[in-house]
Formats: structure tokens, C-alpha cells, sequence
DNA sequence: GCCGTTTTCGGCCCGACTGTTTTCAGTCG
């Protein structure tokens, strides 16, 4: 049993019991031992001596996981199934429901559904509970009509998108002294509920009406003094936005608190108590002197602490405080430090720019080199290429790269991978390219073994320097295919193979856990592409330097961090290696 | 249920907003 599907038991459990009445800090209790057995980095069943070593986990915790693992399910669990109707978590996704209402909602009314609470709010029949009330009543059918025509979450540079628009919208009315985005947007994970700003204002009620006044809002959820929710629509892409107003002074604090996420902020909470302090998002007070410190910035504010700044994108609990504490955070990537992409398409095969235009785009974000990585042959649907047209192709790049300056042109290709693990183009084809990618285009519905099987075949080849998009995820539309990313990875070490972090926002692909997770454990090395099928879409790098830092990735870690010398001569390690193996 | 530099019991992160109340519980982030 993998430690994820511990996790979720116990996040099921703790759900369950949520809902059953059961005390907070006893549920809480368990959803912190999901979140431990999750980044456990040893395989929990087969060392189950050393749960009780985990934080979070004591004696009965300890016991349920090792029931779990013995039986395959908890007893209480299951009994908590039993007697509790299975539809009752989902009423927890309505905004406004928490586990107390929905427990009412049941007891009183029998209500075990989505469909029989809507049934209810509509007969009027839920306005006579204890401390619920026509306006609730009227807000259920409402949570209810939105969750089911609603996309729950944005992808990344859509909610950018929007958030900048509001951004411009704001920054130059004089009640805004400062503005920064907050929350998951600001951490840059890769799909997004809601909006956060904050703002530092001295007229918080004014600028709350400018707010609410905005063209793009189409609705408002709350509005008090220090807080302003609403609906926005721009351009077609419909959101939640919260702004919050604090105080020049409270700025650096209320950016922190608002940034999150909630798992860090408690870590935050919990150290600063240990030095009697209590944090707030209105600053750190202090009960020995009774005074309330506030910071210029958020560097100040983590000193405040004894820490130092802590990136946002690394503020998931997941690791980033313990690694504080002992002043030893990663330095992470930056944008800047990308010298190449190795992933772009042209019109060649689907792209929609010619390769000289694309070299230029390059060349003006400051690239040394690209890599252009046509669809091969089998692709029929993007126009692979041909063994003929990819020479063409190549005579194309020897010219392009004679005339140009300042950038170099690899040649490349993005190969299929065959449903049967077999490759696109013969060796004889691969061992004259600079760059060979494969990737799984087609037969997404193989079994995990097949599937596995496949990838791991391509990355034995000694001309294929990197697998793309490894999991093959659309995001919030198609799931990752099955595969055993402990196998890859390990066949990726084996084998020197590069895995991609694609930075197309609906890919993302490997995402911030399995980059963190393949660092870590088998401390291989990714590289950064865009895949990009335009010259604007290399603009997309952004979303993947990101992805990656969320990762924790440095700039050792990435390959096309290198100049073009020491990033040929990686290449050839493999190749290298692999046909010294291949000859034995 | 977990945990201990106020340690084996009594806490457990903190505050705003809403809708229900007439002093507060529930929800949210």
C-alpha cells in the first residue's frame, strides 16, 4: 500500500468524523497525520515500526495505519460509511456549509444529497432550523446552482490574467498606496479558486466602494471594513476576487497571512509562540511588553522570527520551515537563468511560426540556443514529419543558423512513442539529431504496466535525450495516464534520460510534487520548455520557472540553465554511456 | 487524537464576516 492511499484513508476518516459531530481538534488530528504520511519519504506499510518517529502520529493514529495496512480498511472507518449517507461530503464543497450545518441538515431533516437538499431549500423547509434562516435557505440554492455550472477552479495564467486586469484597473486611484497579489496566485500554484489582493489604504471604506463599482464585477459576496469579496468577469473568465484592506503599517504582516498557505501559516503561528509571540495579519504582538510590532517588508517580518524570507512558492509546509529554521532554503531558480528552450514546434508540422521566426523570439527574450522539436511521422494529426521533410528541415536550420547571430538552432525532433514502446524514426535518423524527445501521443488508456513498460523502452534508447510531458495531464480536463513514477524516475537515473517540466499552463507536466519528489529521491535532472507552437507561447517559460520552484528546483537541477558547450557535452553523456552498455 | 523550554492535563493559530441572534455560532481563509 502507497503511502497516498494511507493519506487519503485518513483524510476520508477525518472527513467523516467532521461531519459526525466529532471534536475539531480530533479531526484536525487526522488530516495532520494525512499530510505527514503524504511527503513521508520512506514507504510507510513496510516500516510501520517507525510511524510513531512521525510528527503527528502517536499511538492511535499509529494503530488505525497499521489496521489499514494489515486488513486493507479501517474498521472505523467503514463504520462510519455505514451509518453516515455517502453524499453527505460533497455538501461540504458548497460555499457556506460547513460540517455543523450539513450534521443538522441530516439529523433534522434527513437530508443525504445534493438533490434532497436542494429539494428541501426549495420547499422552504430548512428556514425553521436552529440558526439557519431564509437568507441561508436562498444562499444553499444559490451554492447549489453554482457548483453545478461553475468551473470550480482557473488554470494559472488565466487567473494572472485576470488579476493584472484588476490590478490595472486599481493602481492608480489615490486611496491605493500599495497593492500586491496575495494568496495561491501569488505561490503560483498551477489552478486557481479565488483572487487575493492586498492593499494598503488610510480610506479602506471608500476604496471598498471603488472596488465593488468595477466594471467586471458581477456580484458582490461580502463587503466590510477590512475585507471586500466579490465576482469579477473579464473577458469571459469568471472568478472570485477578495481584496484586503490594512494599513500602511500592517502591509508587510497582512502580505504574509493572505499569501498562506494555511498549513504554513500555522507553522508560523506555532514557532511564534514558542517565543510568546502571536501572529496576526495585523502584525506580531507581543504579550511580555504588550506591543504590536509591524515590518517595511516581508523580510523583516520573517526575521521578526528568526527566519529568513521564505520564497512564496515554497510556503506549503512542505518542508520549507524545518529547512529555514536551519537557514539552509534552496536558492532557487529564476526566470533569468534560462539560456535555451529544447521543446518548440514550427510550421513544419503544427506550429504556427516558421523556424527563423521563432530563432528571433528566442533570441529577443536573450536565449543562447533552441532546440526545434517537430511531431514525427506517426502523428498524423499535427503533420509529422517525414524522414524526407525532416531533412528538408535540417538544411532549413543549417541556413537559418548560418546567417544568424547570437543564437544557435538545434535540431530536434518530438518523437512518439509507439503504443508497443517502440520509437518513430530508426537509430540511424536519432544518432544525427542534437536533441531527441520522446512522448506518448496516443493509446492514453493502457494499463499501468503497459504504460510504464513504454516509457521506460524509450528511455533505454541512447538517443533519446528526454521524455516530454512524462505524465501526459491536461489540466482540469484529462488525468494523468497510469504510470509508476517510481519506476521512471529510477529508469530516468539508470539511463541519464532528462524528464521535462512543460511549461504550457494546461500541462504543468511533471507537476511541483513529482519534480520536488524526483529531486530528492533520485536526484535527477529536468529540463524547462515551453513546447510552444507560436512565438508567443515561448512567453509561457514564465509558468514553468514557477512549476519548478515549486518544486524546489535550483538552477543545477535544470539543464537548460547550461551554456550551449557544457549542455552539448551533457547530451552526450548518455549516448555515450548507453552505447558503451550496448556494446558489452 | 497529539503533545510538552509554563510537560502527563489542558490546551491545540487567528480574526473577519454573515446571518442568526440580542451575544454568538458557523464558516472561511
Amino acid at each position: 500500500m502507497h503511502n497516498k492511499q494511507i493519506a487519503a484513508a485518513l483524510l476520508e476518516l477525518a472527513d467523516l468524523l467532521e461531519i459526525s459531530g466529532e471534536n475539531a481538534f480530533k479531526v484536525n488530528a487526522y488530516r495532520r497525520a494525512s499530510r505527514t504520511v503524504e511527503n513521508c519519504r520512506f514507504p510507510i506499510a513496510k516500516q510501520l515500526d517507525r510511524l510513531e518517529e512521525l510528527p503527528g502520529i502517536g499511538k492511535g493514529t499509529a494503530g488505525v495505519i497499521e489496521e489499514l495496512v494489515a486488513a486493507g480498511s479501517i474498521g472505523m472507518l467503514e463504520e462510519l460509511k455505514s451509518t453516515l449517507p455517502p453524499g453527505l461530503p460533497e455538501l461540504l464543497k458548497l460555499p457556506g456549509l460547513g460540517p455543523r450545518s450539513v450534521h443538522t441538515l441530516y439529523k433534522e431533516l434527513d437530508i443525504k444529497n445534493m438533490d434532497e437538499l436542494k429539494e428541501a431549500a426549495e420547499k422552504q423547509k430548512i428556514r425553521s432550523l436552529p440558526g439557519f434562516g431564509p437568507k441561508k435557505e436562498q444562499k444553499i440554492l444559490e451554492a447549489i446552482a453554482q457548483v453545478q455550472n461553475r468551473p470550480e477552479r482557473r488554470l494559472l495564467h488565466e487567473a494572472l490574467f485576470v488579476a493584472s486586469h484588476l490590478a490595472e484597473q486599481l493602481k492608480d486611484e489615490e486611496e491605493v498606496l500599495q497593492m500586491e497579489l496575495a494568496g495561491s496566485l501569488r505561490r503560483r500554484k498551477e489552478t486557481i479558486k479565488d483572487i487575493d489582493f492586498v492593499i494598503a489604504t488610510v480610506s479602506p471604506v471608500e476604496l471598498g466602494r471603488k472596488i465593488v463599482r468595477l466594471p467586471v464585477v458581477t456580484e458582490i459576496i461580502g463587503q466590510g471594513e477590512t475585507k471586500v469579496s466579490v465576482r469579477v468577469n473579464v473577458e469571459g473568465i469568471e472568478m472570485g476576487a477578495d481584496f484586503r484592506l490594512v494599513t500602511p503599517a500592517q502591509f508587510a504582516s497582512a502580505l504574509h497571512h493572505f499569501t498562506g498557505s494555511k498549513e504554513h501559516n500555522v507553522r508560523i503561528r506555532q514557532r511564534a509562540k514558542k517565543y510568546g509571540l502571536k501572529v496576526s495579519e495585523y502584525g506580531i504582538f507581543n504579550s511580555e511588553t504588550d506591543e504590536t510590532m509591524t515590518f517595511a517588508d516581508e523580510r523583516e517580518f520573517f526575521a521578526a522570527l528568526d527566519l529568513p524570507w521564505i520564497a512564496p512558492e515554497l510556503r506549503e509546509d512542505r518542508g520549507e520551515m524545518e529547512r529555514a529554521e536551519q537557514d539552509n532554503l534552496p536558492g532557487l531558480i529564476r526566470p533569468e537563468e534560462i539560456r535555451g528552450d529544447l521543446h518548440m514546434h514550427t510550421l513544419y508540422s503544427d506550429g504556427a511560426d516558421s523556424i527563423k521566426n521563432m530563432a528571433l523570439a528566442a533570441k529577443a527574450r536573450g536565449y543562447e540556443y533552441i532546440a526545434i522539436t517537430d511531431h514525427s511521422v506517426s502523428l498524423k494529426v499535427a503533420g509529422g514529419l517525414s524522414v524526407e521533410e525532416l531533412m528538408e528541415q535540417w538544411a532549413e536550420i543549417e541556413r537559418i543558423n548560418a546567417e544568424l547571430e547570437g543564437i544557435v538552432i538545434l535540431k530536434g525532433v518530438e518523437m512518439d512513442i509507439l503504443p508497443d514502446g517502440r520509437l518513430d524514426y530508426p537509430d540511424e535518423i536519432l544518432a544525427r539529431m542534437d536533441f531527441v524527445i520522446a512522448s506518448i501521443h496516443s493509446r492514453f488508456n493502457q494499463d499501468e504496466e503497459a504504460m510504464t513498460k513504454r516509457i521506460i523502452q524509450a528511455m533505454e534508447n541512447p538517443y533519446v535525450n528526454m521524455i516530454a510531458h512524462p505524465t501526459g495531464r491536461l489540466l482540469l480536463r484529462r488525468d494523468p495516464y497510469s504510470v509508476d513514477v517510481d519506476r521512471i524516475f529510477q529508469a530516468a537515473k539508470e539511463t541519464g534520460t532528462i524528464l521535462e517540466l512543460n511549461s504550457n499552463p494546461h500541462r504543468l507536466d511533471l507537476n511541483d510534487e513529482l519534480i520536488k519528489k524526483a529531486k530528492e529521491e533520485y536526484g535527477l535532472t529536468f529540463a524547462i520548455n515551453t513546447d510552444a507552437h507560436s512565438t508567443a507561447e515561448l512567453g509561457n517559460i514564465a509558468y514553468g520557472v514557477a512549476t519548478a520552484r515549486r518544486g524546489w528546483l535550483e538552477p543545477k537541477d535544470v539543464l537548460n540553465t547550461l551554456p550551449l558547450h557544457e549542455l552539448l557535452q551533457r547530451l552526450k553523456q548518455k549516448t555515450g554511456k548507453s552505447k558503451a552498455e550496448n556494446g558489452k
